[in-house]
DNA sequence: TTTACAAGTGTATTTTTTACATTTAGTAAA
DNA sequence: TTTACTAAATGTAAAAAATACACTTGTAAA
């Protein structure tokens, strides 16, 4: 026995929202739902938390589970309370937004027939109001891109400038100019020009940059800041 | 009898850190814990979240059962699940930031005994993670600030450019200059000048202003990204 | 009438952002 | 071997935004 009242105990989910890119689009990774109701319509991938977890713990467990990855970019965002949200149950979510590398991603989500990947911009119905998770999760992952390098975790180890741009392009869906983006990254100071080149989309081919880790986290600052 | 699993069922609390303004500092409102554990001292305002009701409702409740207000300025950031913040039993809670007018609200706050303003500068411990959230709170409050005129909850209906811009001062924690403070409010155009003079502070008396609900409205954007 | 005090106000400078076009390197085809 | 093609690489001038900065005004009290 103790001071507070089991009544109200409720139960308490976790969903993700996805973000991938494939070097051409921002992408979303969603499920079949394989169970009533809602079978068969797509859905963010979540989970219950359990007990003895926190809500940190049972999304990593949930991006660990469908990717196999642990060291994912994750973060929470808004936890969802309208009374019939679930039809089957009071439930609160809890949503989180994560960033993967598809490439490495995708060994096994092949093994996950019911996982697939959308353009944001073609997002299907989803059940329940996990549309609005991901309306919610967009515009936060187009905020904290525009003041934080979270971004390079959606590419290659290795990318090239047009790379970058492309992604920062679909995160933020507008054109920007490649000269003043050029300018802008290099004036954040946080990449390593490496002496290869990517041959695959042009014959001059186009230098490889990796991100430098160790000058991001020497910086003051966590937050850049740029404007783009 | 029904798809989930009743076993995880957990504890819901909501936590409201209110942040009030005096003319001269940022304020932050706690209230004396008066039941075990940790009776006796500084905690936020909180309560549980009710089967029947939303967080938005539990939040709102909460304050009005303080304030006997209710149109209040409230805005959830981030919910906390470390197993152990609770040790009476887990519990997960959702914190708010709320922005109260202080003239308003200290009819009630007398009643209250328990409860007490703080200069955010002079926060006391709290207990559990309430720092933690306080923290939080003051960060989210700070950078929505920069970007979006919340801040006029906090002022009288009818304030003075030097209440304003000590507010903003007191907000984001360090001075600005007098013109380009009143340069840049002016250019979001969103105040009406008033016929009116504050004559408390200076002989001179100084213009007393109000805020253009409708001109705000009206604009296309919610958020004015102004940076101070 | 003088003094004291905060209110009110504008401009020049610096910094940041934006707009914009040509040359270069390499491959493949003639 | 020359030519044509494609994407990569690069810098500067103009515009906009942010900052730094000091004197005049109005009123009440001495």
């Amino acid at each position: 026995m103790n001071a507070y009242n089991p009544q109200d105990k409720v139960l308490l989910a976790v969903d993700c929202i996805i973000f991938g890119f494939d070097n051409e689009d921002l992408k979303v990774l969603f499920v079949k739902r394989d169970f009533e109701p809602e079978k068969g319509n797509w859905s963010l991938i979540g989970g219950f938390l359990k007990k003895e977890e926190t809500l940190n713990d049972a999304a990593n467990r949930i991006l660990h589970n469908l990717t196999g990855v642990n060291d994912i970019y994750m973060e929470q965002f808004y936890t969802w309370s309208n009374i019939d949200r679930d039809p089957v149950e009071r439930t609160i979510s809890t949503s989180y937004y994560a960033i993967i590398n598809i490439q490495e991603y995708n060994e096994k989500l092949t093994e996950h027939h019911n996982a697939k990947w959308f353009s944001l911009t073609e997002a299907p119905h989803l059940i329940f109001d996990h549309n609005e998770m991901l309306a919610k999760a967009t515009r936060r992952l187009r905020r904290r891109t525009s003041i934080s390098p979270i971004g390079f975790g959606l590419l290659p180890e290795k990318f090239t400038m047009r790379q970058l741009q492309k992604l920062y392009e679909s995160i933020l869906d507008k054109k920007l100019d490649k000269r003043n983006f050029v300018n802008k990254i290099k004036s954040m100071d946080i990449l390593i020009k490496l002496n290869e080149k990517d041959m695959t989309s042009s014959t001059k081919g186009s230098y490889l940059y990796i991100f430098d880790q160790e000058k991001y986290d020497a910086k003051q600052t966590n937050d850049f800041y740029l404007k783009l």
